[in-house]
DNA sequence: TTAGGGTTAG
């Protein structure tokens, strides 16, 4: 009964490629090659109609003269479904564009896997479904592709038809495994179906047995929805199957206390890991000490370095990075800087974009804004990371802070924007238009609300109260319409 | 294929 649901197909496929190979006829010039063919993400960006379907999209761009010499490669339809990623239609009529502007031109297995995803976290499921479709008419869905369709099934509580996709399978031309159970379970209980998961479980286990990931899944489950009895429980089941809880069992279980604030039984489980023969390792003293950091306790979480100091455990990014937020919550930005520039290269482990994040937010939070750029610069440079949005939400922040809404705000945009190619997410919005508005520039602000509709990014709801009650005292009050029109919606 | 971090809004 479980397995036999069937997730729903189009009825009525919206994007028919017969459609654009026949548009590809009527504009011969396109199959010819040009001998000095550049991609320039640029122009291809700039040259994607705003508020506009995707089949209008593609067919624009199919259209445009000015891209008809545009080489268009694996590497420059990863960059643009990377930059529209929360614009499934320009995603979407890009992805179409691509396959018919390249000679013989088939999507690489990451612009696969990418397109699913972007139409599964905007919820355009008849299109992921029809993508997903045409992979397999091609043999070309893999374990990770099925992964990213469950996940976003999973999250938008689409649990049976995350369970569906894996009675497919074999349509898929995958097989059904435990690797690919646990999956599935994964998917499940990392959004908070656990119960549905322990029903798969307990299905499936005549066919595929459990193994040890599948309760370690299983437990990470129970504890995230905080069911710890449950999850205590799922430990002794573990062991009934003749397997032993392992570090990740414990640490996860840790997790949950920390979580928790109840540092005493922390401590206990760490003492029983040792006497156990199943030694906490570098996870498990990194989920401690950032616990106790944003519980305000900066001595105890400093200790845990030492312990670990002492310990056999390598550090890794992820611990000195925790160590950075440390030092950055109680205040100490110089020793901060020195565990940056002379702990991390000593100990031979490379900086990633989190710890330029965290160096970056640490930076803005103490009004070190200057600072917090020539990071930027450095990071690019001699780390090798490219910023993300994320990177500049304490930088934009900053600017509002400082009051900085004209001229800095403007450079940081355009430098995300045109330096670094980001496009502007949710969170990037909401910051934004709350900035705007608390600085008495509404009129920018609904500029960016246009902006983000055009986009089919949904504003939060108190976005739309803040902005129309900022419009309506300025008594522009067409743009307040507007806004009421969209909060009708929401 | 299972466990850890940061960045936004309120």
């Amino acid at each position: 009964m479980l397995f036999a649901r069937i997730l729903r197909r189009p009825r009525n496929p919206e994007f028919p490629l017969s459609h654009l190979s026949t548009s590809l006829a009527a504009t011969p010039s396109l199959s010819v090659e040009s001998e000095n063919r550049t991609f320039d993400l640029d122009l291809v960006v700039s040259q994607v109609p705003v508020r506009k379907g995707c089949e209008e999209i593609s067919q624009a761009l199919i259209e445009n003269e000015s891209l008809r010499d545009v080489e268009v490669s694996h590497d420059a339809v990863d960059r643009l479904l990377t930059k529209f990623r929360d614009d499934w239609k320009s995603a979407l009529g890009i992805f179409r564009w691509a396959e018919l502007m390249g000679r013989r031109f088939e999507h690489s297995e990451e612009a696969y896997d990418m397109i699913v995803d972007i139409l599964g976290r905007t919820r355009q499921w008849d299109r992921m479904r029809m993508i997903l479709d045409e992979m397999r008419s091609k043999e070309r869905v893999r374990v990770s592709t099925v992964g990213k369709v469950m996940r976003r099934l999973s999250g938008a509580g689409r649990w049976e038809d995350a369970v569906s996709i894996f009675d497919e399978l074999q349509d898929f031309g995958l097989e059904k495994n435990a690797e690919m159970m646990n999956l599935l379970l994964d998917t499940l209980c990392k959004e908070g179906w656990v119960e549905q998961a322990r029903s798969v479980v307990l299905e499936l286990k005549p066919h595929i047995p459990p193994d040890e990931h599948t309760f370690n899944i299983l437990i990470n489950g129970w504890c995230k929805i905080d069911r710890i009895d449950e999850a205590k429980w799922t430990i002794e089941e573990m062991k009934g199957y003749g397997f032993r809880p392992s570090v990740i069992s414990f640490s996860t279980i840790i997790r949950f206390y920390c979580r928790h604030g109840r540092f005493q039984k922390v401590v206990d489980l760490l003492d029983e890991m040792e006497k156990t023969g199943c030694p906490p390792n570098i996870v498990t003293y990194t989920t401690v000490m950032h616990a106790l950091a944003k519980a305000d306790e900066y001595e105890d979480a400093l200790a845990l370095v030492e312990r670990v100091k002492a310990s056999r455990c390598e550090p890794d990014a992820l611990f000195f990075n925790s160590w950075i937020y440390v030092l950055g919550r109680a205040g100490r930005v110089e020793d901060a800087v020195r565990v940056f520039e002379l702990e991390m290269p000593n100990s031979g482990v490379l900086p990633n974009l989190s710890t330029y994040n965290t160096m970056t937010s640490m930076y803005c939070h103490h009004g070190e804004v200057l600072k917090a750029s020539a990071l930027l610069e450095h990071m690019e440079i001699s780390g090798g990371c490219k910023p993300v949005v994320q990177t500049y939400y304490p930088l934009l922040k900053a600017c509002f802070k400082m009051g900085k809404t004209d001229v800095l705000l403007s450079e940081l945009l355009d430098e995300m924007v045109n330096k670094h190619h980001l496009s502007l997410d949710l969170s990037t919005y909401s910051l934004l238009i709350h900035g705007l508005c608390r600085a008495n520039k509404c009129d920018r602000a609904f500029v960016l609300f246009e902006e983000m509709i055009g986009k089919d990014i949904i504003p939060r709801y108190q976005t739309c109260c803040l902005l129309l009650d900022e419009l309506k005292q300025k008594c522009l009050f067409y743009a307040a319409d507007q806004v009421e029109d969209v909060m009708k919606r929401l």
